[in-house]
DNA sequence: CTCATTGCAAATAATTTGCATGTAA
DNA sequence: TTACATGCAAATTATTTGCAATGAG
């Protein structure tokens, strides 16, 4: 939970571009930074409309464009939950994070298990596989949405 | 890695129909039982691939509704992995599996973890989620590829 | 100068929906 | 007979791409 280390971000993308001759561009700049400080799993439209609020005239494609990029440096991952848009997240390794998905109230939280990444390593070297991801969601009811729940059910059966 | 329970799944299916007072017709019959049929991970054109082997003039509308409902009523999952398309599976609950997914070819391999599934409700129990499902995909590379990417190198780079 | 980048609009791709017609119950 | 179901084509949604104009190196 400790804060990412963005310049070690930064210098991974800085190396990608330069390795392929790409060039720094006031929106490359602006979409990136604002990747960066803004909360994890944001969806293009989110950070669109942040971008925007600095720089009214960035479009959609860029942006797409742009975080493809990142995705490609491994700078940020792609994760597609049940909705049907693909959202973001900084790809920081050192606090790797799964998740738990309220299927209610789409509320996402994040947590950690050390255990879990260990039996992983040793399913995927079972297998012969060089493990380069993963991806750990479960889906289920937190706890505010079966508090509403038992209160519906509650209301709709009153003792008498 | 038993054979799935088939007739639980049409029961299943069938009191989900009765309850909403929907209707068996051939093509529902058609592309229910061709599913069941199906390896696992199956994409809506594979399937109706299949369906128009026996019907030609089943449409996609028809595949998407039905698999809807199999997903409705439980019979079913949907998968997103990273190509594009949604893939369907049984909802095999006693036979649960998870993913290992190669980055290079695209192979998929089912294994199953009893001590990941624990340590996954101890986890939600410990944030107060009731667990409905999860999703595990690891991602990385599958021996065959790691030999092939190996012996690209060597030829690249021939030792003189 | 040269070539990558941008914004726009048009193109794709996957999925959903409206509607006239067909058909279980 | 009464809705539900179907097939088609059109609509929607998310994402990608072509292209002329712009701008970084």
């Amino acid at each position: 939970m400790t804060a990412p280390n963005l310049e070690h971000f930064r210098t991974l993308l800085h190396e990608h571009m330069a390795k392929r001759g790409l060039r720094s561009t006031d929106q490359r700049r602006l979409i990136v930074e604002t990747f960066f400080q803004s909360p994890n799993h944001i969806s293009i439209e989110e950070l669109l409309a942040q971008v925007r609020q600095q720089d009214s005239r960035v479009g959609y494609a860029t942006v797409y464009r742009t975080l493809k990029l990142l995705t490609e440096c491994g700078v940020a991952f792609e994760r597609k939950f049940g909705d049907g848009l693909t959202r973001y997240e900084l790809a920081d390794e050192e606090s790797h994070h799964d998740h738990l998905i309220c299927v209610e109230c789409g509320k996402i939280v994040e947590f950690e298990e050390r255990q879990i990444e260990a039996l992983q390593e040793k399913v995927a070297e079972r297998h012969g596989f060089a493990l380069k991801s993963h991806k750990l969601e479960m889906y289920g009811t937190c706890p505010e949405c079966q508090a509403k729940a038992t209160a519906r059910v509650a209301a709709a059966k009153p003792r008498n």
